[in-house]
RNA sequence: GGCGGCGUAGCUCAGUUGGUUAGAGCGAGGGAUUCAUAAGCCCUAGGUCGUAGGUUCGAGUCCUACCGCCGCUACCA
């Protein structure tokens, strides 16, 4: 289909975003899967040892909110506050520990925004100008002429005929980034567009030349950012937006962290990251002060939920709710909410289906047949043949060719793993790198069939090097494969950790911690006498068994 | 209309710069086991690689046409 590209990040930071949520909307399953990919994005970096710094939050300022507001009888600030906290609910529901929520309407960002503005008035890239267009009286927009023509200049929504109207504000001079945005599209060292079918569709159109767009609307009812030096108008919603990812870390304590290692969005708003956003920052990082504002490293663009084949949209009501989610959260825990939309979901250019039946495949098959049944497994060894204790290493010669040569590839398999998961994630395949942290508990499982600790058992003294080296290795192999398996299925994998004697790690990552995971996951963490308890399913099937 | 992409086993998809018998996961069928969450492991899919041509010693992998599907075509977050 397409090349997956390895993006090479920071070593020592790592800055993910999501796209802030429009505070009218009630959170469904759209805003709760980039958020989660964006979790495990981040749970890996901190484990890896970065300084990692997760933004989510909401986009505040539209003329909607205001209306929505009015409708119910409520100040703007009450029901953006009642919105913005129902999406920090949804996402603490699904162990998403994001560093910073910010709202477009606190001041700090304000304040921000009209710094940004400021500079480029002054230096002319932001200019008084005319714009002219087609007015859906009904819904207060502009509709671009291109869809305009093909509606027959009717209005999408009401059918209504478009206005014609001109309207005076100001524009931001994008004409003139076209080029030097070509060629940092095309080179993609500094600033890259994800997937390559997403970066083509944004070249093509940068190809064909910029337009200069407008970034304010007349008015300014004290909802919004106001355009410094003219009152009168209203910073554009989503210039005000895309200024979130700045702003946020538009403090001494902070700046460092810019420029942000991915913008995680949607395939919808890609414009406005892959073009507009780097053309500001890019105008931006001229002005004096503000040489420091780079460009973010990629936009990655994932693509659509769809349920049972059909587009999920308000008219069909269809949304996956977050209550829905929640449900099967409380059924199978959030781990299982996580694993699916890290593993099943629309991360590629395909959108992808969404359905119960589904998600509890997801989690039996990888989850409670996987993962959970090799630790029970191998528990379960542990505890009937080793007194409940990681037995240490025997020398290869102690145990018979067929037993090392067994450990040895389990041993190469898991020293292989982690930097498989790494490369993966580094290129933003979040499918790969989770399915890479499988292999290896599939590979603890073909080595306990082919060494059969459970029959060496019954031949007594004389096959026990074998058995202790067979138990120590599969121990040692899900030890590494629960550190991989971590930034998806964090609740689960910490409760691994209790039972291993490694709550440290849990300690570590705690309260956004960092983690050593080079350390953590080289060969050698048992060295014998570690607890490896047995207990009740990490991961309890939720469908009927086979046969 | 223009630009771009896709169409590979029942399902979801991988298939490097063209080269031995086209792969994985899930599902389905079969088998040997029994430590484990009726889990796990092994074997099996005889798939015209959308259709028709072409280039080549050789094409799923390049070219052309056609059929079907999809994305983008600038300001709805």
């Amino acid at each position: 289909m397409e090349k997956r590209r390895t993006h090479t990040f920071a070593r020592d930071r790592f800055y993910v975003t999501t796209p802030i949520y429009y505070v009218n909307d009630r959170p469904h399953l759209g805003h709760v899967y980039t958020t989660t990919l964006a979790d495990v994005l981040a749970r890996f970096h901190r484990l890896a040892g970065r300084e990692t710094f997760f933004l989510t939050g909401t986009d505040e300022h539209a003329g909607k909110v205001v209306e929505a507001a009015e409708a119910r009888g409520l100040t703007p600030r009450a029901w953006a506050d009642a919105n913005a906290a129902a999406f920090r609910g949804s996402f603490e529901r699904f162990g998403i520990e994001n560093d910073d929520f910010i709202r477009t309407s606190e001041a700090r960002h304000i304040e921000r925004v009209k710094r940004y503005l400021a500079p480029l008035l002054e230096s002319g890239d932001v200019y008084p100008g005319e714009y002219e267009g087609w007015y859906d009286a009904g819904q207060e927009e502009y509709v671009a002429d291109g869809r305009a023509a093909a509606n027959e200049f009717r209005s999408p929504v009401s059918g209504r005929p478009l206005l014609r109207r001109t309207e005076r504000n100001y524009f931001f001079r994008l004409s003139a980034w076209a080029e030097p945005l070509l060629a940092l599209l095309e080179a993609g060292d500094v600033f890259d567009v994800a997937p390559a079918a997403r970066k083509n569709e944004v070249i093509a159109r940068v190809r064909d030349g910029l337009d200069d767009v407008p970034i304010s609307r007349a008015g300014f009812d004290g909802w919004g950012v106001p355009v410094p030096g003219e009152p009168g108008h209203t910073v554009y919603v989503w210039i005000d937006a895309l200024c979130n990812y700045l702003s946020a870390v538009d403090t001494d304590a902070r700046r460092h962290l810019w420029p942000a290692d991915v913008h995680l969005i949607a395939k919808d708003i890609l414009w406005f990251h892959a073009v507009i956003w780097p053309a500001l920052l890019l105008a931006l990082g001229r002005r004096p002060g503000l040489q420091w504002v780079r460009l973010p490293r990629l936009v990655y663009a994932h693509s659509f939920w769809v349920r049972e084949g059909a587009k999920m949209s308000k008219s069909l009501g269809n949304f996956v709710e977050t209550e829905h989610l929640s449900e099967h959260a409380e059924a199978l825990g959030v781990d299982a909410v996580r694993w699916f939309l890290a593993t099943r979901g629309p991360l590629g250019t395909a959108d992808g289906d969404f359905s119960d039946a589904s998600l509890i495949a997801a989690h039996d098959a990888d989850l409670a047949n996987g993962f959970g049944n090799a630790v029970s497994r191998v528990a379960a060894a542990i505890a009937r043949w080793t007194d409940g204790r990681v037995p240490a290493p025997r020398a290869e010669a102690e145990t018979t060719d067929e037993t090392a040569a067994a450990a040895r590839e389990l041993r190469a398999a898991a020293g292989r793993a982690p930097v498989a998961v790494a490369s993966a994630f580094e290129a933003i395949d979040i499918h790969g790198a989770l399915a890479a942290a499988l292999e290896l508990v599939r590979e603890v499982d073909r080595f306990v069939e082919r060494t059969a600790p459970f029959r060496l058992a019954k031949e007594g003294p004389a096959r026990r090097a074998d058995l202790e080296t067979i138990l120590h290795h599969a121990a040692e192999a899900l030890r590494i494969a629960s550190l991989l398996l971590w930034p998806a299925i964090p609740a689960g994998v910490a409760t691994f950790w209790g039972r291993i004697g490694r709550d440290e790690w849990g300690d570590a990552l705690a309260d956004r911690g960092r983690g050593d995971l080079a350390c953590w996951a080289s060969w050698g963490g048992f060295v014998g006498g570690e607890p490896f308890a047995k207990g009740p399913p990490l991961f309890p099937r939720a469908g009927s068994g086979r046969r």
